[in-house]
DNA sequence: GAGCCGATATTCT
DNA sequence: GAATATCGGCTCC
């Protein structure tokens, strides 16, 4: 896995498609398929890293396998997963999953009972991942929030959103193959 | 369902 | 002082 982690973000990240990532924070242990990623790299004028290590982005310079985390817009914590040799600056957002368990936990700290992980900001939300985790090592087995490798999901390449600059690249990545075991938050769409 | 808008902290100009 | 890797609530179809 770290050697996976060790590529480019663009290459890394739709193999981070159907991975597993597990929080046990607080006693309460939550984890969820990811179903969707944006990645990003130093050369990249949409990326946190663009002008170099702050007191902010320092862990995206970290070694892969890092979590970095940021807030976003002032109120919202998202998570990425750190890539390429180390010092790079390149990560990878994780925007979406799918709750696999601590469904009940997940939902306690979203207030609500659906749109549980459907965006990175919900993700963390419902992960219980903070600002206090970022840095932290997800290939460590006594990290909190680990990463583990799953069964490579197909997705499809299309533009990031959110961002102004560079909007070209398609460095967005969304399963295509659905994880659902669980029902009801997943509005499917089964055909058309 | 799609689209606008305010909230709020950190960074850069 | 402006912009931002967002979300939720509100309108208006």
């Amino acid at each position: 896995m770290r050697a996976v982690l060790g590529g480019s973000a663009p290459e890394v990240a739709p193999r981070l498609l159907g991975a597993r990532i597990t929080a046990s924070i607080a006693g309460e242990d939550v984890s969820a398929v990811i179903t969707e990623v944006e990645a990003y790299t130093e050369d990249d004028p949409a990326s946190h890293s663009r002008s170099g290590p702050n007191r902010r982005n320092a862990s995206m310079f970290s070694d892969p396998g890092t979590l970095y985390v940021y807030r976003a817009y002032g109120i919202h914590w998202c998570a990425n997963v750190v890539t390429g040799p180390g010092g790079e600056g390149s990560a990878i957002l994780i925007r979406a999953g799918e709750i696999l368990a601590g469904r009940e936990a997940a939902i306690r700290r979203r207030g609500r009972g659906d749109h549980l992980a459907d965006g990175p900001g919900k993700l963390a939300q419902a992960l219980g991942i903070t600002g206090d985790h970022d840095g932290l090592d997800l290939l460590d087995p006594r990290s909190p929030i680990r990463l583990h490798p799953g069964p490579s999901l197909a997705g499809t390449a299309t533009v990031r959103v959110g961002i102004t600059r560079a909007v070209d690249r398609r460095w967005r990545w969304v399963a295509t193959q659905p994880v659902t075991s669980q029902d009801s938050e997943a509005e499917r769409h089964d055909d058309d």
